[in-house]
DNA sequence: AACTTTATATCGCTT
DNA sequence: AAGCGATGTAAAGTT
């Protein structure tokens, strides 16, 4: 990656920057003293204050203030930015189409300017996933239960789609809901209604929430329906992958 | 707000300027050539792939890729961050207490630090929120109804918290629920539930549901429950507000 | 294109 | 700390 930086010292020679930065379809940050408008979905309006913004390549805009994870103000992928010098203002506009929506920086100052050519794009992967953790359970039932056989995955059911759908040692139907996170009360009656789909039919069924953990509402509303819950360990789960351990040592020797 | 740029000339450099910066609670932005770990709700890698870091004076760190409104990894606000030398990289570790994970940066070059001091603030507001809407209607209940009279605010009804409780021209009771964006099953289920309650303790309770737009199939749901959709027009209510017609004005003339 | 579901959702507020 | 709801949610997958 090229990165060149510029340090304006007019409002003049940082609009040229960014005019032939945009053209050439930079990764451009800014750092500015500015004020935002938003219109679109919602609207928004930001007085005069110190500001980070990222243009990415892909025409995404992201406007930063001082403190949170969270963009001030954002656009994530616009169908035209333009940049002009008005009223002695450097002012960016940041247009999308569908949804039609809106976003204007007027810059009083340009601190620094960042201009990034050619990124080496590298590769990202997510672990654990709810996806994975299924496939986990697919591959082992019996990290749910001893015996248990899985019949389908995903199957449509009246409400929706039930994650699994198996058969324990006893020949009950058995309907397996997973989370990947922390399961709350809507967890526990997304299941029941999968499970109150079956027994409309006059079909006994099992209903058995999987996840890491449960809230204490959430477990006794489960108890209410008589549901059950099964703690699935994550960390266990992710270790079981022989390629991830050695990585995984890494990690945990950090903390 | 006082901004310095750094081009690194060794890994070392970079550290030392990072680490000061850390110490002095700066808004950085980084530029690098890095490796990342994430893990703890979940878990990921990133191969070698330039970057752009931001950690902010909070203890939030960013990290973008060059493309996406999303960044790869983040730590919304981190307990600690570390930078260092080890094995002739550059490392950063963002760590977070609750919930437990850890976020590690492998720097193999570091092309741009920029640190910024004191950062004006400036103000930020959000208009056209769930919450203005219902206090539009509060001021004016003839957006929803001709004659409705408003009772009670965030009543709490058994499932939870109506967002408007009125009474008709006719005397009878209105439940109304209130969507910012598209209403879709879920928003009728929830009217549903609230208005319920109601008819169980055996009070005629009508239902009603306002929002810019309804998915055809959460309308069904609703005409099916003998429920009621109002529109609400964002744009009218918005404009109605004097002091922001001005603004909008010069908003889309930019459109 | 509309709709549904997920997310390392985040964030703010209340209990 | 846990629960609950809104978000300019965004993004991905499905119908």
């Amino acid at each position: 990656m090229d990165v060149g930086v510029v340090i304006p010292e007019t409002l003049e020679e940082a609009r040229a920057h960014i005019a032939e930065a945009l053209e050439r379809r930079s990764w451009i940050t800014i750092a500015a003293l500015c004020k935002a408008w938003y219109e679109g979905r919602g609207a928004s309006e930001a007085t005069l204050g110190d500001r980070i913004v990222m243009v990415k390549p892909d025409g995404s805009i992201i406007v930063h203030g001082h403190r949170g994870f969270k963009p001030l103000n954002w656009q994530p992928e616009t169908s035209a930015i333009t940049v002009a010098i008005e009223n002695s203002m450097l002012v960016l506009r940041a247009l999308r189409r569908t949804p039609r929506e809106i976003l204007v920086l007027e810059c009083s100052s340009v601190y620094a300017i960042l201009i990034a050519l050619n990124p080496e794009e590298g590769q990202f992967w997510m672990y654990v996933s709810e996806e994975e953790v299924r496939e986990a359970i697919i591959s082992d039932p019996s990290i749910v239960e001893e015996g248990l056989k899985i019949i389908d995955v995903e199957k449509p059911v009246e409400p929706g789609f039930v994650d699994l759908y198996a058969r324990d040692k006893n020949g009950n139907i058995v309907v397996i809901e997973i989370k990947r996170v922390k399961a709350g009360e809507d967890a526990v009656k997304q299941l029941l209604s999968y499970v109150e789909a079956f027994r409309a039919k006059g079909i006994r069924a099992r209903g058995i929430l999987v996840a890491p953990s449960i809230t204490e509402n959430a477990l006794k509303l489960l108890y209410l329906y008589n549901l059950e819950f099964k703690h699935v360990d994550l960390k266990k789960l992710y270790l079981s992958s022989a390629k991830r351990r050695a990585r995984f040592k890494q990690l945990t020797d950090y903390i």
